[in-house]
DNA sequence: CTACCAATGTTGGTACAGCCAACATAACCT
DNA sequence: AGGTTATGTTGGCTGTACCAACATTGGTAG
């Protein structure tokens, strides 16, 4: 459930002035409404799934290398990761012939239809998230934060 | 060397325009900002550390609960976080003699100046977070994020 | 007054995101 | 050939955020 602090829950002037502090706030929700729906949605798939499968779907079969400089995920949990996306068969691994070390991943049909599925949990937390602004500060908030994000 | 894939274009599109994927790379972004000056500045003081000194400063003595519901931390770490801050002399906590399962917790003279050591620390990284907006857009930006902070 | 219930501080544990060091293997580059 | 870089993997660490259980204390209903 989301926002487990209850009423009378300020925050200090301190902090409530400061950008990181409300970005930071603004993340935790975020956060915990993407948890509450992943969660809902049965699986242990986590953000770090959806992002790889996002990324492969969205750029097709990649190394694991690509794929972690792509979705900013250290390679080390990329290989965690990839190998319960591979183990549930959302993913296929092999080896690329003309570079052994490198291991080319591509999504499968499962793992595509699994991510559609996934959209749709994303999508309606977007919604939930975004519920407080309105359609042009909805837009004006996606383009400072956009720019906040900085893009590496 | 195939698949370079573009040049900036990291993030899948899927993620891009979405306002929760973007708000955690900016918070990502901020938090690494935090976590440089603090570890430049501040002795092993985190985030926890700043929340809880600035909320004592700025209220005056409070119970642990009371200080955890303001600051949106858990019991436990107020406690975990409280006792560090002891140790350092920075805080002093007694039992509250009208209630003997509380603890008031006030902040100390070396709190104090600690706090506004890190005060300054934390404005820079406020400048360096919001050094890619104009100042009309960063007023727009905190009104907008602090929407989507929830204020409950 | 007693019995129950709520709040508090504490201990100990989990989850997730993020990061880094070290290593073996493979490719690249003089 | 030798040195450097890239890759995948293992194992570890930190910080934020929760949660469960417990003993102590307060408050309240009977």
């Amino acid at each position: 459930m989301p926002t487990p602090h209850g009423p009378g829950g300020r925050s200090p002037a301190r902090l409530q002035g400061r950008a990181t502090w409300l970005v930071s706030r603004a993340h935790a929700r975020a956060f915990g409404l993407l948890n509450a729906g992943f969660e809902a949605h049965g699986d242990g798939l986590r953000g770090y799934h959806y992002r790889l499968l996002a990324a492969l779907e969205e750029w097709g079969p990649a190394s694991q290398a690509e794929v972690g400089r792509s979705t900013g995920i250290d390679r080390s949990d990329v290989t965690a990761v990839l190998t319960d996306l591979e183990a549930r068969g959302l993913v296929v691994r092999s080896v690329d012939p003309a570079n052994k070390r490198r291991k080319i991943v591509t999504i499968t049909e499962r793992g595509a239809a699994r991510l559609l599925e996934l959209d749709e949990v994303v999508d309606g937390v977007q919604r939930e998230f975004l519920a407080p602004l309105t359609a042009a500060q909805r837009r004006q908030f996606l383009d400072l934060v956009a720019l906040l994000a900085g893009k590496r």
